[in-house]
DNA sequence: CAGTGGTCTAGACCACAAG
DNA sequence: TTGTGGTCTAGACCACTGG
């Protein structure tokens, strides 16, 4: 049997996987002996079950081998584009309109957020994006311009915040939290939705060059989902 | 200058691109002048650059060579284990509780979510896991018996379905979307919130052998928080 | 057509971890 | 100690696609 790519390999190491040939917790053949019943090069089966791996439907470990996994992982990807071209995507009209941006300190648990001093110059920004001219997703976003100066002379009025941090500022790391929260009267006046409806929203923080640069509330309006394949 | 493994390589490219050394747009030297450049070997090279071009930060084009990309696409990779151990890796004691159980025929929406004739037997599940005793999430299952037949023997009043179909059903694609809810009466008396109370929801559906298997969705307590880092 | 990335090979050495 | 995965190399051919 001669199977050549990876992605040939990486297929029949997967059929053997969903048929339990190899059952979960299983240990099979290492890559030399997989290799030679294939007929390529151990690096060939290498990147298949790296890949498999990558995936969680695989543990490897030195010299203990590869097993099949016990309880795969899935690992969803979300890509999560800019804004406007999120909502671009979805063949509709980008629109944008900038609510409020204030020079001011950090409350106490912003400020806590970036491992800031409580004093420390930032810069709050809240706008709205809309979709089609509807409401679609509220930006709360507060900037250190400690970290960021660039940031005091955009004014955000045009370019969203989003939009002119990735553009700008070299990115480093951030982690990232999604959850449903209330509406409260302002999510409500500005995403024009009933007081208490419940709002899909994300709260991410973006390192760069080691420092916290940004955090980001983003509340959507009622009914948004965000969608992957796995 | 000798840059040697993989990882250099891409640090050194990492660093380019956020010192704006190479700025979005840009094409960068092909893989064979990098090569050159760090004292490699291409397919070194090819490697660190297919890893960036994963991570959206780069993209490849045959003939057209490698560019910055002009709106890096951030991808959240999501680990979405079984829920008890998710619940176990918190360093929480995961309950379990069956509420309902039936062998019924599948509602029209459910059944076109499977693309099912209306009148397909379907099993309906629902149950409750707890952390440290506090409900935690709800799970609402429906199963094609037509597709999962094995599932009719299972009785899931000890182990969650949504464990029994990990190890017993070979994965094989699905898909998932995450949102927010407000509670609807059975919502809030199962997971003993208040009615209206936002609260985040996964909805996925997994098909295998080509067919779909389950739908499910998952309503967590309120607060209940996803989280990743990118 | 020709340049660029995509992949394969055979062989080698290294790094880690189980026993 | 020793087996296993992790990686690197040099060279080769292929596949896609821009000009």
């Amino acid at each position: 049997m001669a199977t050549k790519s990876w992605q040939a390999v990486q297929d029949e190491v997967l059929r053997r996987i969903q048929a339990r040939h190899w059952k979960p917790g299983d240990a099979i053949p290492n890559e030399a002996e997989l290799s030679a019943e294939f007929g390529c090069a151990r690096v060939t089966v290498n990147r298949a079950l790296r890949n498999l791996a990558e995936a969680g439907l695989l543990d490897r470990k030195r010299k203990a081998g590869t097993r099949v996994a016990l309880h795969p992982v899935r690992k969803a990807t979300l890509a999560i584009p800019v804004i406007r071209r999120e909502i671009e995507g979805k063949g509709l009209a980008h629109g944008y309109a900038l609510k409020t941006r204030e020079r001011t300190v950090a409350p106490a648990d912003i400020a806590a957020r970036f491992g800031a001093a409580p004093g420390d110059a930032m810069l709050h920004v809240v706008a709205l994006h809309l979709a089609d001219g509807r409401p679609y997703v509220l930006e709360d976003r507060w900037i250190s311009l400690a970290a960021a100066p660039e940031a005091g002379e955009a004014d955000f009025s045009a370019v969203s915040a989003n939009e002119w941090l990735v553009t700008n500022i070299p990115f480093e790391a951030g982690d990232i939290a999604f959850g449903a929260v209330s509406a409260n009267p302002r999510d409500a006046a500005i995403l024009k939705c009933r007081q208490g409806e419940a709002l899909f929203v994300i709260d991410r923080t973006t390192r760069s060059r080691g420092r916290m640069i940004t955090t980001v509330r983003l509340v959507f309006s009622p009914g948004y989902r965000m969608r992957t394949e796995l």
